[in-house]
DNA sequence: ATCCTCCCCTAC
DNA sequence: TAAGGTAGGGGAGGAT
């Protein structure tokens, strides 16, 4: 067999990794965090063992109380106070951001773009404590695994959520940085490049058994074995590790991330489980997921990526499209701009890296198949049909295992054989969109264009491991904790939703109660349901209150819950002065007739600094604070609508609006009185007030109050302090309030029956008719 | 037609 | 033990 250079360079770039990782160990050491000290507080990412980890290496120390030795806190979220009561000792407060950059430019970075309470601090989440967990962590009380909520547990050690936090994470990078990336190449006129023949170069980027590839820098011993990543553990080839369980292992559930090509020759694929795996290849060895490596090689693969061109997809942390249209004059430069790209992050990363290119997206990822492992492929106009034919259909992107399934009962197997099948046929069969896509790919025909930049439609949290209750109240405490989780990454993406939709996994009746992964959810029903809102919102508060309505509706049996997840949909942007895209300015009329959960305008503000002054000091005061940092109600300050008072009490919500499910919530006597008071309505005449003046109404910050700064499940300080805050509002407008003023107050009023607010103060007559007239009684 | 809700499927 | 998340495309079927 020849000389593989391939193979061999591939080992040299290795070998110098590894020498450039000991010497940077050796740099590191007493180097880089000499005289830091951390303690770190709260869940963070990476981890506090990661942190420690990281800081011992490059010889700082870590502590696990606040001590007098601690010079530096860390932390991803904390609200201000606790910045504060932290910083007290002269300690500073920064985000893990600090120590990762520290590390990768080799040296210790002023803290100064990495403090917390710092006006250029990236973020500033709120921390989510776990009921058990959530007394005050202070100097005396130090984090320890014991009170790490599950849900940040579970969360630290998920693949998959890690890899779908990368994912967005990179969306972002790439729509951020793209546009101002110092690119190496500068465009060809379109008479020039690839594009005179009115054609595209696309190029398609995966890297090579990505998990494995990371592992195996650090263990070259390793290199040409099969390798399989799994939270599974016996041996790893290494001395220390203990042998525990030789036959257990054959039956254990535990996935496979990622496995070497070696591996994969014993018919070992992504995603089978560590017992499947280990009957293909009784040899496979196992390590250990390592996340904050596989993140770093990700942030390097985009760092590098965004420089060849202007147009990148990003598609998941280890694959991405590129565009090079604009940048070549034929496919054999194109070729060989992808050999450098490719050893340019082979260099970086010490992963191997394969490249398909050709005209189209669909294409281009088919090549990067005949490319792997550890090469490039250009497949050709010409050659396209004759590589379709025998391509197997499950191959083409969107046809998983259902859909093979399907193709295979009609004969289909391949793409040759699906091309037979006609467009009306499989349009019957897969629904118009889909047909037609089977029907396009078949071909190799592919029209969309590469989209740099996609706009967030929903974010969700989900867990659908470990999930036992008992009571209901349990799967609710859940409930709470995921609510805060949302609301933390609400904050950090600038998102608020409209619609809050709980997600349930239920076991199956005839599915045992034990199932084969250990505490894996096992064969479930999925069920769902959406509550709209007419204020949007990123609050936990609100969140969970909706979940927990959410989850009365569905009434599951708690022991059957096997899974839960909520999400916002329908989002609209929390970032002050940013339009939202498509936002109209909303006039009175419209907010009063729009159905709930429609986008919210662009024009927002916040709650601002009067509800913080005229409450400061007041036991609320710091939830006010923190829920002004996060939610900016929408106003109505601009339009010209005139709607009367009456009518908007007639008008809203029609009663086809009204939420059936917190209607159905209710208890039956307060259903009726709700309809009752919906059906004498329709029979008044509707009255029509003063004229109102068109000019914009007084910017007001007082309404809609803070839900959460409103005495819940207590009717009487409920009613008592929202009337306290009518008073402060109408005592704004010296002449009283203008007729669109008000309609801020029944928006207010129909938002705190979205939220559930009502469903607490569980009294008659604060209902129907009567409960809007008591507030106007004042 | 088009929209909405509740799914199912797919990909990493 | 094991860490089965998450976003988006799109279909079915009903309401408008
Ligand atoms: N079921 C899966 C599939 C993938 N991954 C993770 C581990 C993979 O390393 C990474 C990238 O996925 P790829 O599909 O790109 O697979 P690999 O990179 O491992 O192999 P290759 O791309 O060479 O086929 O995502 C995972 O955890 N579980
Ligand atoms: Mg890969």
């Amino acid at each position: 067999m020849a000389f593989d250079w391939e193979d061999h360079k591939s080992y040299m770039t290795v070998k110098r990794q590894k020498l450039q990782d000991q010497l940077e160990d050796v740099e590191g050491d007493g180097k880089i965090f000499s005289g830091v000290t951390i303690y770190v507080n709260g869940y963070t990412k990476p981890d506090a063992d990661t942190l420690k980890e990281i800081i011992c290496k490059h010889g700082g120390g870590y502590s696990y109380a606040l001590t007098s030795r601690v010079s530096h806190v860390i932390a991803t979220n904390l609200p201000t106070a606790k910045i504060k009561a932290l910083s007290i000792n002269s300690s500073k407060v920064c985000h893990p951001d600090w120590i990762l950059d520290s590390v990768n430019a080799g040296s210790l970075l002023p803290t100064e773009k990495y403090e917390l309470y710092s006006v250029s601090s990236k973020s500033q989440r709120k921390i989510s404590f776990s009921p058990t967990a959530k007394k005050e962590a202070g100097p005396e009380d130090p984090p320890t695994k014991k009170d790490r909520s599950f849900v940040d547990e579970f969360y630290s050690h998920s693949r998959l959520h890690h890899l779908s936090t990368w994912a967005s994470e990179l969306k972002e990078f790439t729509s951020k940085n793209l546009p101002r990336a110092k690119r190496k190449f500068s465009m060809l006129s379109s008479g020039e490049s690839l594009r005179r023949f009115g054609v595209k170069g696309v190029v398609h980027l995966d890297l090579d058994s990505f998990f494995v590839s990371v592992g195996l820098r650090d263990r070259p011993g390793l290199h040409g074995q099969p390798v399989a990543v799994t939270h599974a553990r016996n041996k790893e080839g290494e001395a220390d590790t203990t042998e525990v369980v030789g036959v257990s292992l054959h039956q254990s559930m535990s996935d496979v991330a990622s496995c070497s090509y070696e591996a994969r020759d014993f018919g070992i694929r992504n995603g089978m489980s560590v017992g499947e795996a280990i009957n293909l290849c009784p040899s496979l060895t196992f390590i250990p997921y390592e996340f904050e490596k596989y993140h770093a090689v990700s942030q390097t693969l985009y760092e590098t990526v965004i420089t060849y061109s202007h147009l990148v997809e990003p598609v998941s942390c280890d694959e991405v499209f590129i565009e090079f249209s604009d940048y070549v004059t034929s496919w054999e430069e194109l070729g060989d701009i992808v050999k450098s790209l490719r050893s340019e992050i082979e260099e970086k990363t010490g992963c191997k890296v394969s490249a398909g290119f050709s005209h189209n997206l669909l294409l281009a990822r088919l090549a990067t198949r005949k490319a792997k492992p550890n090469g490039q492929f250009h497949l050709s106009e010409e050659e396209v049909e004759g590589y379709l034919k025998e391509t197997p259909v499950a191959s083409l992107p969107g046809i998983g295992r259902k859909m093979k399934e399907e193709l295979s009962k009609m004969g289909v197997s391949n793409c040759g054989e699906l091309r037979e099948v006609s467009l009306p046929k499989l349009r019957e069969v897969f629904g118009p969109k889909t047909g037609y896509t089977l029907y396009c790919f078949a071909r190799g025909i592919d029209n969309r264009d590469l989209t740099t930049k996609k706009e967030r439609k929903s974010i969700s949290v989900e867990i659908n491991y470990g999930m036992r209750f008992e009571q209901i109240s349990e799967a609710e405490s859940l409930l709470t904790q995921l609510s805060e989780e949302l609301q933390s990454r609400a904050l950090d993406t600038g998102v608020l939703g409209s619609s809050i939709s709980l997600k349930l996994k239920i076991r199956q009746k005839t599915a045992p109660q034990e199932t084969k992964k250990y505490l894996g959810h096992g064969r479930c029903d999925n069920i769902s349901r959406s509550q709209q809102l007419h204020i949007p919102t990123n609050d936990s508060g609100d969140i969970s209150r909706v979940a927990i309505s959410l989850l009365k509706q569905l009434s599951p049996n708690p022991s059957d819950i096997r899974g839960m997840g909520i999400a916002l949909n329908k989002l609209s942007s929390s970032v002050k002065g940013s339009p939202v895209k498509g936002g109209k300015m909303a006039d009175i009329r419209t907010l009063m007739t729009s159905s709930p959960g429609k986008r919210s305008p662009a024009s927002k503000r916040s709650l601002g600094s009067v509800l913080k002054s005229e409450r400061g000091g007041e036991e609320g005061a710091s939830v006010s604070v923190m829920r002004e940092e996060r939610v900016e109600y929408q106003n109505t300050a601009a339009g010209d609508g005139c709607t009367s008072f009456e009518s908007a009490m007639l008008d809203l919500p029609p009663a086809s609006q009204l939420d059936q499910s917190v209607l159905l919530a209710l208890p039956s006597d307060l259903q009726e009185e709700v309809f009752d008071s919906y059906s004498k309505r329709q029979d008044k005449e509707r009255v029509t007030l003063e004229p109102v003046s068109t000019e914009p109404s007084l910017a007001n910050p007082l309404f809609p109050p803070s839900l959460s700064s409103l005495s819940n499940g207590n009717p009487e300080r409920f009613l008592n302090e929202t009337r306290t805050h009518i008073k402060a509002w109408v005592a704004l407008y010296p002449a009283g309030p203008k007729e669109r003023d008000s309609t801020i107050f029944i928006q207010f009023l129909i938002s705190l029956i979205d939220l559930n607010a009502l469903e607490i103060p569980r009294i008659p007559q604060y209902w129907g008719g009567s409960f809007f007239v008591k507030f106007f009684i004042l």
